[in-house]
DNA sequence: CGCATCTTGGAACGATCAGTACAAGATAGT
DNA sequence: ACTATCTTGTACTGATCGTTCCAAGATGCG
């Protein structure tokens, strides 16, 4: 009991995020939740809201986490398209073999599962995969491919993204998901 | 009421497997079930056992329907690997953009869903992805694929096929879907 | 017809769900 | 130190979850 917040609110979101991430949306029960930040209930819904506004910070402060690192990562100079490619699919399989943050991810989760979502979240969900989208497109221009060229491999990479959380939620190791990538990036 | 059964076993099957494919494990609840089916809850628990119970016998149904047509589109003959792959691919863009289907593919949501299922659940989604990449393995080398190539491309397939499934699930068209496959076939 | 067997819909179960209410405790300002 | 304000844990709500039970009705066999 306190007057003043006894927690770390990016902590706690942090840990929300880790919830979402393992459970998905549906699984996450407001129990899980409280138990991976640490929070009671009341301090959960004061903070945060309800369920869907913990979710829509969650993603909000996923982005903030890893958006950044993929920006970099982009961010080149690259010799070429597939170097760009490699790139950002690099970051995915480092995120996925850190071991403070177990496999798969929040936003391909998400995607994965937007029926569970109210309308809201799936909005936010399809506006980060198109931020990404973006992102990509314009390193592969800078990085000398064409227009088209461009939106292919950038779609393509996407797709790729996508196909290794699945793998890897589904148990593949980090050698099958280094050579999928490695493939797309070709 | 009535002494004997009053509806298709196998139709009832396909309407909970669409339940399933459309909604998820987590969300495909006994509600939905029934009126996805037509049973009563009787119906449903006597001729099927539970809900993992229900779901097991829906894959199976599943990979029944669904397993014939990736096995003649890889039984060739075929020119190249690159041609094993687009048939492969081929078969799964058919599927998502039937009509009478909704897009998504129940077994990739089932792979990005893992943790929502019961053991049993688990390893029978492990088990028909193991299949599918043994199929498309074999299909590759009699086309001509190297022992790795064929081991390369196989897994590459199946992490488009995923792919493909969450974009689907994602909004994406049919004809950015049609872009991927192309470009994985290539 | 009479009886056993099976099917069926609906009622009811305990568990869990998301969300709310609130009293008790801790702080900050005065 | 007093008080207003905020935080926190817990008890509680109504809804929904998966599941079980059962009486009523339909069938097949003698």
């Amino acid at each position: 009991m306190a007057g003043r917040k006894q927690f770390d609110v990016d902590e706690a979101l942090r840990g929300a995020m880790l919830v979402f991430w393992r459970w998905g949306y549906s699984e996450a029960s407001i129990d899980r939740l409280t138990e991976g930040t640490g929070l009671g209930r009341g301090s959960l819904y004061g903070t945060f809201g309800d369920k869907s506004a913990l979710f829509r910070k969650s993603l909000e402060r996923y982005a903030q986490t890893y958006h950044p690192l993929y920006e970099q990562a982009l961010s080149g100079p690259h010799s070429s398209p597939g170097a760009v490619v490699a790139a950002y699919l690099g970051v995915t399989l480092n995120r996925i073999a850190d071991p403070d943050v177990p496999d798969g991810c929040l936003l391909t989760m998400s995607a994965a599962q937007l029926p569970a979502l109210d309308a809201e979240g799936q909005a936010m969900v399809r506006a980060m995969i198109a931020t990404l989208r973006g992102m990509l497109e314009q390193a592969l221009r800078a990085a000398g491919a064409g227009e088209r060229e461009a939106a292919e491999l950038a779609l393509c990479t996407l797709a790729t993204n996508k196909s290794l959380a699945v793998l890897s939620r589904a148990g593949f190791s980090g050698e099958e998901l280094s050579t999928v990538a490695a493939v797309a990036a070709r």
